[in-house]
DNA sequence: AATCACTGGT
DNA sequence: ACCAGTGATT
């Protein structure tokens, strides 16, 4: 039997906003330690890796490790079914499950609506993603400046350049109409520790990524305030938005683009 | 060497929203009077005439006069990137540049946002911008009240006759479903000088608009608290927002429609 | 009043 | 997946 109950039904509805646009299908995998799922886009190219912990929910009990297999634009479709302040109850059954209710339950508990939703299965492709790795630039940043940058960039071309120096972080985009450069410094003393913006470099580091894919990403900033961007030569960037204290994450993985001048 | 540096790029942002919908290229004059733009609506219908002068900048520097020919919707784009408070500096070459350069830098100086944009050879086709003529008939009023009266009278008709006489103006429209007659009358005690409303007339005046054009012309209405619109027979209205005290103007010209009056 | 973020619709 | 309209916020 698995069950888990989360206060805030909007935390797993963003999280549905955050990978369904990118990844059509994946399993949810309840261990002990809590759901986590991970997968990979359509093409192949970016690699996501959502992790909710157990002690995030209010309740969570799970006897076995179970795989749910679910269509992502379902799950994602009963979640807009839950009203503001709703509670969600996920319920599967241990052996051969083919379903998993969803329960949502207003505020006042004057409301329940339950789903079943139909489970596949999902040959788990082997996703490598890399652990432990240390980067040669991390940069901590509000998540909707984040949003911001990618979203102005990308109406200038379909690359971005991430360069981090001694000198800040720059976002460089080139395209038909011309170039752009955007430059960020830390800023640690902003008065919202959420505005705060945290450069971090071992060497300096450049590298290149397809615009399309941050923009994926970005559509987990309703989730966090800050996110983190970390990358290191010829290995795959990271954007991280953690969920509350505590709750969990969600990791976007994607590896750079060969420029000419890695080729040089 | 052109640079200018402009302390709310917002500005320069509403100068664009308020041509960018009307004209598609121009070229921007740049001498020691400050930045010109001249240039007709596609059909070459009407005519917006936009100066920014020297003196409304922080900085201006102008080496020789210079010709930035810009398609407005790149030029659109880039603004779009620059953050509420930000500030402009524009920099070109003086020989031959094929490139201007736009740089946003944040009130607080942690943001810097640089941007190349290409530029294109634009024939500056003569235009006939009507110079220190005379009007039978002025008035000026709060720009957010003749956006008003042009969007209402829109909704019903596509052209739109202005009369003025000694009883006020009043803008009159027909269409399928009947006519609209809209009067304002001079009020030049209104607490804020914003609010007020001046007629002036030398002759009672009446004269035919096409709507779409007027339409266009109110996208500057955010530019300015007021706007001053001029007519007289048989000639070009002019509608005239001023941006700052000494900062700069945008004025539109339309020539009236010849309606089956004249011809009597 | 204007800008931004969010939601819902195409 | 994008856009536009709406609502909240400064």
């Amino acid at each position: 039997m698995f069950e888990a109950r989360m206060a805030q039904a909007t935390v797993l509805k963003r999280v549905l906003e955050a990978v369904k646009d990118m990844v059509n299908e994946g399993n949810f995998d309840c261990s002990e330690e809590g759901i986590c799922l991970q997968a990979m886009d359509v093409a192949h190219v970016s690699l996501v890796n959502v992790l909710l912990r157990g002690q995030g929910f209010e309740m969570f009990r799970c006897d076995r490790n179970l795989a749910l297999g679910i269509q992502l634009a379902n799950l994602s479709k009963v979640l807009n079914c839950a009203g503001k302040d709703d509670a969600v109850t996920i319920k599967a059954e241990d052996e051969g499950a083919d379903t998993a209710e969803f329960m949502f339950e207003s505020a006042k508990g004057d409301r329940i609506t339950t789903f079943e939703l139909t489970l596949m299965d999902i040959d788990s492709e082997h996703l490598g993603v890399p652990e432990d790795t240390t980067y040669t630039a991390v940069i901590k940043m509000p998540s909707n400046e984040f949003r911001r940058i990618i979203s102005d960039l990308s109406t200038i071309g379909d690359t971005v350049t991430i360069e981090v120096s001694k000198d800040g972080a720059s976002f460089q985009v080139a395209g038909d109409i011309g170039k752009g450069n955007l430059c960020i410094q830390s800023n640690t003393s902003a008065d919202k520790p959420s505005d705060r913006v945290e450069i971090t470099m071992e060497e300096p580091t450049k590298q290149t990524y397809a615009m399309r894919y941050l923009t994926f990403f970005t559509k987990a900033a309703p989730l966090s305030d800050t996110v983190t961007i970390s990358l290191s030569p010829d290995v795959p960037l990271v954007v991280e938005f953690n969920i509350g204290e505590e709750v969990g994450f969600v990791k976007y993985y994607l590896a750079p683009k060969i420029t000419e001048g890695d080729l040089e």
